[in-house]
DNA sequence: TTGTAGGCGTTATCAA
DNA sequence: TTGATAACGCCTACAA
């Protein structure tokens, strides 16, 4: 059906082993390129990337894994990647494992067998062991956001605890000393680095822990709703939240607004990562944006850099900064 | 690096053919099954599956493209497409093309380039003429949300039309008359009929349209946002606004939040698509619901049955139901 | 049931 | 610069 090689060998009177090379950058007559190139069109004749696969052994594919479709954070570092991959000539296949480990697992081989140049992952469970087995096999791989222990590989992340440690300090500084925390499950990397800030900032300003301001949640719109009435419901509420990841930012702000909690007045409220939320909540939300784009950007050329056999500084680890964007979610209690 | 068949071959003495048939289903003695199973797994052999392509002309692909990564509506719908394609063994490759007519094309044809085995398009602009080209070439194709004119092929619609009917009716019939629509750009197929929607409702209630109420946007927050400002700022506001995506959505609620627009008792909102906004917005929000999981499965459903060769009731035009979502922003004006 | 051999569309080596 | 030819790993008649 489609036009090959050798048929635009025979259209031109060359031989395969000319438009190759052709096809491939090599020097050629000049007649015979304008001669090859009117096949080309005349043919319409396109490259067979699989046939060229089988032979050079790539697939000028990278496999990305990520937790969960419908997460903005996740797809919005997606679309950076593959920014920058369609750029370089390369395609993403790419797949979600829905929060489960187990399909973490199965989605990773998929991957593997599709026999990608390269993977990105958002890592969860302990998926270490399969990944130190791809690495061994030096295919690159570039973990997204969160380290995972014992696996020597390149890494983005974002600076979590410092994240924590500002946004916390942010409402110290505003005169709070009852904050509560609203923090993910601990088999998550991210959880327990904003947990750490938020730790670290109370040592740092000599303020003691109450245990029952920390609430843990699932990173789920539901975990939220439901850590936030549990610390409203407190005998001494605290007078301000700090929440620590998008979706369970959704649920507080369900819970606030259903139990009619005034904020700032109230409560003041920290929350995380989307824009939108921030705006489309009243009064706007104070919240701790991630740089995605940056992360997505970084990721891809990462593995790029891997791809091209480059393995200078191996294994790398890039922490990204967070910003406080200030918004009017937080009260000022001092005087 | 990798074993090969003929490793397998080797390792059993058999030879590559008997392989090949046992890896394809074919009968082999139960003796040598056992051999060939012991050698696959002494040997971690895994098909190649670029070689296979080569030889198959099958990639076991579908390239998916969107207009937009950073849309839920969307990365939702490719979820669900996603979870149907690699249970039936096939990966996906995803584009996006920003909402760029341009880029459309130019990544349309980086998927055919590909060789993917299908291609499910939401598409936008005039890639007609581009899509003729390959469904020529008898390369499966579903367009989705969007029906492209003049184009010939399997469609997976939302019933926009009744959408808008049933919301705005749901408006008419607690008293409202002055009814604002926040539209969509003209060159969206889903604009226009959720534009006719709001057209027939009113003509079957024998009420006028007052053009000055019809508000076109872009089908982005920032235009959402200008919008409701317009008709917020007519000399008679409307006492009711429909806004037909989920981006205006978002715009329209930070308008209203700015204003302090009270809703419902100033101005009584229907909106679009996200169940988490119509909650974490206070009073939350009525809206109208597309049926995403719905959407994506039967794409995908529709690709894999022409693939397969299936081509009873080619083309096929399925439209999905939506459903109202009433909350408590739709004011009651009747006595 | 099993094996031989040719071919899928490229790339790459080595002569010419 | 060009061309003949052997791979790449698999599938598939066809023959044994």
């Amino acid at each position: 059906m489609a036009a090959t090689i050798k048929d635009v060998a025979k259209y031109t009177g060359l031989s395969i082993a000319t438009i190759s090379k052709y096809l491939n950058g090599g020097n050629v007559l000049e007649e015979n390129r304008k001669l090859i190139e009117e096949a080309i069109r005349a043919l319409d004749f396109k490259v067979n990337e699989i046939a060229r696969g089988l032979k050079t052994n790539k697939t000028m594919t990278i496999g990305v894994l990520i937790p969960d479709f419908n997460n903005l954070f996740f797809t919005t570092i997606v679309s950076n990647i593959e920014n920058v991959l369609i750029k370089n000539g390369y395609s993403t296949i790419l797949c979600d494992y829905k929060n489960d480990i187990e399909l973490e697992k199965e989605k990773f081989n998929f991957l593997v067998n599709k026999q990608v140049d390269g993977i990105i992952i958002i890592p969860q469970g302990d998926i270490g062991g399969y990944i130190k087995e791809q690495l061994k096999k030096n295919i690159p791989l570039v973990l997204v956001d969160r380290a995972l222990e014992d696996v020597e590989c390149d890494t983005i992340l974002v600076d979590n605890m410092n994240a924590s440690y500002n946004a916390v300090e942010h409402l110290i500084t505003r005169g709070h000393r009852r904050i509560g925390i609203i923090r993910g499950p601990d088999n998550i990397f991210t959880s327990i680095e904003r947990l750490k800030g938020y730790i670290r900032v109370h040592k740092d300003y000599s303020m003691k822990i109450d245990e029952s301001l920390v609430k843990k949640g699932d990173n789920d719109v539901e975990s939220g709703y439901r850590c936030l009435n549990e610390l409203m419901e407190m005998d001494v509420p605290p007078t301000a939240v700090y929440i620590t990841n998008y979706e369970m930012t959704l649920g507080a702000i369900m819970a606030i607004n259903e139990r009619n909690v005034k904020v700032p007045d109230d409560l003041s409220v920290i929350g995380f990562d989307n824009l939108h939320i921030a705006r489309i909540v009243k009064p706007p939300l104070t919240i701790v944006v991630q740089p995605m784009e940056q992360i997505g950007e970084v990721a891809a050329n990462t593995v790029l850099k891997r791809i091209k056999g480059d393995m200078s500084n191996y294994p790398s680890m890039v922490r990204l900064k967070t910003e406080l964007m200030i918004n009017q979610s937080v009260k000022d209690l001092r005087g």
